[in-house]
Formats: structure tokens, sequence, C-alpha cells
DNA sequence: CCCGAGACTAGGCAGTGTCTAGAAAGTAGT
DNA sequence: ACTACTTTCTAGACACTGCCTAGTCTCGGG
């Protein structure tokens, strides 16, 4: 039988992938780089190779994390907008636009709920500065929500001088609810309908405003 | 010289400041249960007389943060509202609602600053559900913050019917203003902002969609 | 072909949380 | 004041962790 290879091969793929395993399965304090190396078949110091230290993977899963979420809500609202556009000429333009800001606010909730402990990651309280590829990945997904919420200019939902300080808002708010859920403190259905006034909160206040 | 009595007297107590401030200045991956019992000359094992493990030192903070931090809102709430009653009857009522909910709001925002690792633990998932006296804590700020909300009803900002949507949603929308700030995505004048924002909104909005 | 760089092994160190047995101090009850 | 009981704390041990170091293997480019 051929007795497995020096080179494991790909050990930081197959390490990243395990760690979100055991994130999701067992939470942040079970994951061990110890334990990893040792369900990747090398030794314990293997993993120092691709990772300085234990923080360094964190960081990496809090990238990956970042990425992924970004990835969720782009194709959560292309469905959306596609729907939209099935619909024909017959919709409002405002009305489209709530439905794609509530499905992407959706996928975030969604993802909270499937991978609770990673997005604690992703939103913990660095002492210092996060290094600059998760800053990135955190960059394109908050670039992600300018771009929906740019749309609902187009919309004429609310001024493009608004679009910042709304995009934030909108972030905060999916941010929010997100936590109240994932910190039991309530059940994800009324997140989900949390999120349902909030938008809409948001884009009747942002009329109201104008 | 009186030696060390065998009894500290009050050890609990003195671990539950003593990791505060380990969590304040050092954050959550730096507090040991044998570093503190150090600190407070005692041997490594006597804080297994007061916590059975180190989750339950966790959860004593996190049911002690809330309970700070409530006291904090309401005292920032009721410094707002006499400063309203300054006012006297020049004032109206709904501008003096919306200053109230902003100084909670920024109370909140404050605690997130001064104490980011502490509200990370407060609001960090749990596997399982967060202990009985930790839900209570954390049920009592909700408790406050729905006061708060209720005062909006008399001052004729919104429908009765809708304080519990909308005192949620508050609550979401400070978390996740607070979170942007702690995880260093948003400056603190930033954050502070989008509260006066997220509040004016959410105001005109409830006034608007009643 | 060799040789340098990167991937990995293996051992050791300090530190941790948790468990145990038992000593010391406080608290009653009589 | 003596005794029995409970709580608080000590001291030692165990398994585990992250990190470090020295050395070994493997691969790919000169």
């Amino acid at each position: 039988m051929p007795h497995r290879p020096f080179h494991h091969g790909n050990l930081r793929a197959a390490l990243l992938e395990r760690a979100e395993a055991v994130l999701r399965e067992r939470g942040l304090d079970a994951l061990s780089l110890r334990e990893l190396a040792r369900e990747a078949g090398v030794s314990h110091g293997a993993p120092r190779s691709h990772f300085p230290d234990r923080g360094a993977l964190l960081d990496a899963l809090a990238e990956r994390g970042f990425l992924r979420l970004d990835e969720e809500i782009r194709q959560a609202a292309g469905r959306a907008a596609s729907r939209a556009a099935a619909r024909a000429a017959t919709g409002d333009a405002q009305d489209d636009h709530a439905r794609t800001l509530h499905a992407a606010a959706s996928a975030y909730l969604g993802f909270a709920v499937r991978e609770p402990a990673l997005l604690d990651l992703m939103f913990a309280t660095k002492t210092d500065e996060p290094p600059e590829p998760v800053r990135a990945a955190a960059g394109r997904l908050f670039g992600t929500m300018s771009g929906l919420m740019d749309a609902g200019v187009a919309a004429g939902a609310y001024p493009a001088s608004d679009v910042g300080r709304l995009t934030l808002l909108l972030s905060a708010t999916v941010q929010g609810v997100s936590a109240l859920v994932t910190s039991r403190r309530i059940p994800a259905d009324q997140g989900e309908a949390l999120l349902g006034d909030g938008i809409a909160l948001l884009l009747s206040g942002a009329a109201a405003g104008r």
C-alpha cells in the first residue's frame, strides 16, 4: 500500500476546511491546531508552515468567512433581481428594490444562523487593526452592500447623497438583528420579520426625510 | 505582620473585578483562571470554589456586564429626561423623545468603546442557551429599552402596537453600530452620527408608516 | 545533478483547565 | 466549650494546548 507521502500536498486548504467544520460544530474554544493536525494526519508542528500562529489561522477563517458571506449575498440579491425582471414591467421599482434588499439581508441572517461562531470571529474585537486581507474581504462585503443600495437611487428611493449613511445603517441593522438571533435573544423567524420591518422603515423614512 | 488569612474573605468579588480589568486591557484570550488566582494571592485551585469552570466565570462577567450597561443607559436616559424637563414647556415632546433615545444609544456605544471585549462576551454565540442569570440580566436591559420606547407612545411618535418591533429594531441597530465601531470598521464619531441617523429614520419612518 | 527553499517531523517548554484528596477556617447545635 | 458539618482553600497531578528549535525529507529550478 502506498504509504502516506511526506508532503500532504494540500495542508493549508485541508486545515481551513476542517477548521470551519469544527467552528460550526463545536465552537471557537474547541479549535486546536494540534487536533487539526492530527485529523489531517500530519505532525503537530506542520500547520506552522502555513500559519505562523493560531491567530493567523483565525484571521484566514475570518477572511474566508467574509468572502463566502459576500458571495451568498450577491447570489441572493441576483436571484431577487431576476425574479423582479421575470415579473416584468408590472412591478414597481421601489418595491423590487425593497425585495432585493430583503433577500440580501435574509441571506446575511441565514449565514449567521448557519455559522454563528464564524460570524463572531469575523466581528470579534481585535486589540489592533485587523490584518489587511481580512480588511479587504470585509471591504468587499461592504462594497456589495453599497452596490445594492446604489440601485435604490436609480429606483428613486433616496438621494445619492444619502447612500453612504443608509448603507452603513442597513449593515448595522442586519448585523444587529443577526447578533440578536445568534445570541439566542430572539428566534430566527422573528429576526426575519425584523429585517422586513427594518428595511421598510429605512425606505419609508428615507423617502419621508428626502 | 499579620500573615495572610487562610480565607481570602472576598475572593469571588476580587476575581470578577480583576477579570474585568484583564478583559478590558488584554482581551478574552489573556483571561486565565490561574493568573487571576495568583494575582489574588490564592492557590490555583481556589477559584473553583466560586466558579465550577472557566465558562462560569465568563457567564458571571457577562451578567455583570448586562447589569452595568443597563445601569449606564438608565442614567443617561434619566439625565436626558431631566434636561428636557429643564427646557420646560418650550420643547416639543417628540424632539425630547428623540433626544432621550439618542442619549441611551450613545451610552450603549460608549460602553461598547470602553469595554469591547466584554460586549463581545455578552453577545457571544453560545452553543446552548445562556444560563438563567445572564438571560435575566439581558432581559433587564431589554426591559429598559422597552420602557424608553414606551415613552414614545405617550409623545405620539408611534402607536403602542408598534413598540415591540421598534424596540427590537432599535436594539439591533444600536448593537450593530457598536459592532461596526468595535470591530474597527468605522471610527467612533461616525458611529455616533450613525446612531443619530438611525433614530431619526426610525422615528420618521414610524410616523410615516402609521 | 545538485542544492536551496519550503514542508514536515519530533522533542521540549511553559502555560492552561480540570480533577482529586485533604487541610484549614468558619458555623452551628448541644 | 466541645463536636460535627460545610465552605474555602492548598497542593499535586494529568492531559492538553500554543509556541519554539533542530533536524529531516521532498521537490523544483539552476
